[in-house]
DNA sequence: CTATCATGACTGAACAGTCAGTCAGTTCAC
DNA sequence: GTGAACTGACTGACTGTTCAGTCATGATAG
């Protein structure tokens, strides 16, 4: 048996990632969850406060998902690194798949909402951080190029941001597991082949 | 002197990307622009309409890109694929510098507005194919590896939509024109040292 | 005089948020 | 064991506001 609360949020995902947040009414939510429009301010202060609602959801899972993290230590030989490079994307994409109907509410809404943006640079950094401490790594290892690794972090995290994106929007060609392996394979290895490219 | 369309349209720019459309009012345009209320009915049908409005300036934009943008022939040699690798990529960014609010306006609303999503697979098309002809072509002349050139276009494509969305939110730590040049040389080489590859 | 362009007060629908009231369940006094 | 008193989760009609869109009227130019 499912509290009010609990149907409430359930629905609010449901309908805010499917309609964005603004074009949500309180009453579909409430219609959704089968309460009453008064049931949903016995539980939130306003429509706002869903998405601190989602905030806090979005902030215990991200806690569990770094508490899984392993940094690579810098002796690691390339298969090593490799192996942990998988991991640690295998833990990304778990924490996307879960999460994702909110965090397609939250990034919409993040350059509109106050309360959004106030909490997710948390988010955004932390996704950086992990990519960035990744590479230096690598790159102390001798296996990574010398680049600018906060540029890197930033451009990778981007793009796994609107992976996440088209991850909830279900029109696509080909699965989201496909896309999240081909892009880490792109990040590391480019397109171009590597025998062509000592003539440059 | 310019038109009261035009000052209209120049608003709604302005506003609606800082705002983003649904939270965008008629009166915030109208009052930006100079205008009353009932002159922007005189241009426009209705508020949904101002997006019907960019789609088409988009479209005629995007001709022009098109136009500007040669294929290069299967036989050619490294140097000149890399000379036309940037000239495209140039090419791009001009497009999207001076498009990106219309562009990050359209973004926002294409999974909620039927008017954009009709239009806008035209747009996300056509660049995915850009990408997706030059790389075949790279492939041919034996510059790139053997890719699925379908997914990687997606991926490449979809990565320079979040570009986009980005540069119009100007929190940047790093300039667009930077990021877009270390994204594509993050595409076509990796981060990863080549002279590691070939011990997997 | 007629056309076109512009105005801004007005309308009505949609919506977030409220509140007086209901009712199933619990406590407790006798 | 009965019923009176109490609780608090839940209801949905209601309210005040916001806002897209209208329209009667005014200004200006040819």
């Amino acid at each position: 048996m499912m509290s009010s609360k609990e149907d409430l949020i359930k629905s609010a995902r449901l309908v805010m990632s499917s309609k964005g947040y603004s074009r949500t009414r309180v009453s579909d939510i409430v219609k959704k969850a089968g309460v009453a429009q008064g049931t949903f301010y016995l539980y939130f202060k306003s429509k706002e406060n869903v998405l601190e609602e989602f905030i806090s959801i979005i902030q215990s899972q991200q806690d569990a998902l770094l508490a899984n993290i392993k940094i690579t230590n810098p002796e690691t030989i390339r298969e090593e690194f490799m192996r942990e490079l998988m991991a640690v994307s295998t833990h990304f994409k778990e924490f996307y798949k879960e999460n994702s109907d909110i965090l397609k509410i939250l990034m919409e809404e993040l350059p509109h909402s106050n309360i959004v943006r106030f909490h997710s640079d948390n988010f955004r950094n932390n996704a950086k951080k992990i990519v960035e401490i990744f590479m230096k790594t690598g790159y102390k290892s001798g296996l990574l190029k010398d680049m600018n690794f906060d540029l890197v972090a930033e451009i990778i995290s981007m793009s796994l941001k609107q992976l996440i994106l088209l991850g909830s929007t279900n029109k696509l060609e080909h699965s989201v597991d496909e896309m999240f392996n081909t892009f880490i394979e792109l990040c590391m290895f480019g397109i171009m082949k590597e025998d062509k490219r000592n003539n440059a």
